[in-house]
DNA sequence: CATGAATGAGTGTTCATTCAT
DNA sequence: GATGAATGAACACTCATTCAT
């Protein structure tokens, strides 16, 4: 009655699907920003129970343990990353150029990186490499996805032949992730800095003749 | 007697040249790996101590602390690098064409990198933010290097110019030290790295009609 | 029913009166306990916690280190004896002999010293001088309290004029501390303490003609 | 023959006899003056090494452990007390009245305790309980030496009969050892103090009629 | 005689984790 | 669901002491 539509029903059942996300919401939220700002050693149970209004004991009711918080912040980083890049491509016209589905796909990753709403990706450079590795799988799918940006601008011919893909493609999402590091520094914009990698790989900065 | 040229006899003595002459060097060497490996965090004394056959507390009759350790880690594998690459750079041909000069770079640079016994530079990434900032007037003089050969690449023509070598030289690097993180993975070997770095930064990958 | 009168009833809840009530105190208790009898430096973190029945970090959650634990003993105990000595010292009737008053404010002094549950003050003379200058500020202030009786004394003519009570005060109280110390060996009541300090000090022992 | 009396033979021995005794003192001097200057746990045998030029594992060499320093520091402070006290006393005349043979005892036990050159006595204070207690003989010989000094006082009839020396004398040089921690503060002379403390104790401070 | 190098026991402190309430 | 209180394992570090050289 109270839901005439299918989507949210209200009940028991409701409440258990919805505000215990919002509080392990919360939750990941508060340590991934602690993460990012104050880096993997500061975020201590502590801590992230304090910026959710809590003592520490209370969040193991909400998670097993502190790796699973983390192994979470990372999943979500990546799967959203992964979502949006593959959403970005897909919706683009099949015909568009490569150089502009490109160019499409390094400003989501950037921006993504470097977005404040998104710093769950920030998270991954600060981690010990134990938990980093368990993340390996979902990495690897994201690669595949670039992988296959590349593969078809191949075959389009739209990129010269002859490069090692599996090579390249981690160069330069290699190159990429180092971004935000220096970003902040150098106070470019995403845009900015996604033209310019973008640019460099396509044409280099060999002079033409 | 023992040796009648200046160079090392075999034998006892000749170990010497394989183990770390002094032990601060061997515990460097200690530190540095299990940074390398296993992580910062990872990186107790009591962990170092045992790579080099000691106790803990031993480890501070040479180092004052465990920061000390870890700074001077930092700072010989930057200057070494700063060394390695400018000699390389020194050591060409004026007339040296600037694609030459720069493969020359960045070959010493990512052999620095990845090489067995210069594991020092890999450490870097898995520092707490506090740290890494103690090194970074270094880690500046090190980029001019590498600006400066941008910047004569410009002057004479070889590189088209129009580009901002202030955001060109940090993206640049960012990439190449993300270098060893995924050489292991990808069993490439440096040379192959170094040529496929340069060959995209010059020409780039578009097809070219 | 347990009790008919207030007096505190037997039973489970006397324990209460024994043992401190809030574990803060408890642990301000054991410390000052091994302070007292084996000296500053036995009183390590663990002693602490063995004496009430706990481990070392446990002790963390109650007090943040181990020098709010000293300084809280130092203060409490000089606030206590502070207030019992004014409070003494107001209770008496405004023309009660000097002697008298004098007398009164020694004994509550030497037995606040000695008696078995305020041993903070007991404390003091074993710690380093960084802790012990911490709580100048509150000494300064008892000592204004002698020094206040003493010119009342000298203002009402009950004691000779002529002395320096900025040197006297000090040199009166200096000896009233270390009487714990020796009335342990000597096994002196404090009402005997007290009435020799305060005949000594009014008529000497020099013999009258 | 460099030796014309018996009293410092040359040879192995003396030398034995002689020259240990001069690097001993100088480590009992260093030992003693960190004691005082910076408490006792800043004494440690790395600190006092320092002070002498060595390294902690020389000290060795001179004493059997950190304790055997302490305890001498301890006991030649007292023995040098002891003899100066008693050498005063001695030298005094026979027919000198009380107040003066009291005042000399004073002034010599103060300054010892506040001058430069007898650091040692200050150490005391600082010690841990153990470690006092190990020089307890000694320093009841030197309260002996008062209670004979206050004995002769009463048997003259210099001073009034009826108090209990075995309370009296522990109490008044349980005062007396105050001294030095206000004397700094104070600014007063071991003169004044001395004259304020025998001034008291003879005429007390009560008024006459 | 003195040192360089090491040790073992111990210090204060931190932190993820547990659990009765 | 959350907390107060506790734990145990670890950590960086200190220090008296030992001993071969």
């Amino acid at each position: 009655m109270r839901a005439r539509n299918g989507k949210r029903p209200r009940g028991a059942d409701a409440v258990e699907t919805v505000k215990p996300k919002t509080m392990r919401a919360a939750i990941l939220d508060a340590a991934a920003e602690i993460i990012v700002r104050q880096g993997y050693d500061a975020c201590t149970m502590r801590a992230v129970a304090a910026l959710v209004d809590m003592k520490a004991g209370s969040l193991y009711y909400h998670f097993k343990s502190k790796d699973e918080i983390v192994e979470e912040i990372l999943n979500q980083g990546i799967e959203t990353l992964y979502t949006r890049v593959a959403e970005t491509i897909r919706s683009l016209p099949q015909e568009a150029p490569f150089a502009e589905r490109l160019l499409a796909a390094v400003q989501v990753h950037i921006s993504s990186l470097v977005g404040k709403d998104q710093k769950y990706m920030h998270v991954y450079e600060h981690l010990p490499p134990t938990i980093k590795r368990r993340s390996r799988k979902m990495r690897e799918k994201y690669a595949q996805l670039w992988h296959g940006l590349f593969a078809d601008g191949v075959a389009s011919g739209e990129t010269a032949d002859g490069h090692d893909l599996s090579l390249l493609v981690p160069y330069f999402l290699g190159g990429l992730n180092r971004v935000p590091e220096w970003s902040r520094a150098s106070g470019a914009s995403s845009e900015q800095i996604a033209a310019l990698a973008v640019a460099t790989l396509l044409d280099g900065i060999g002079a033409r003749q």
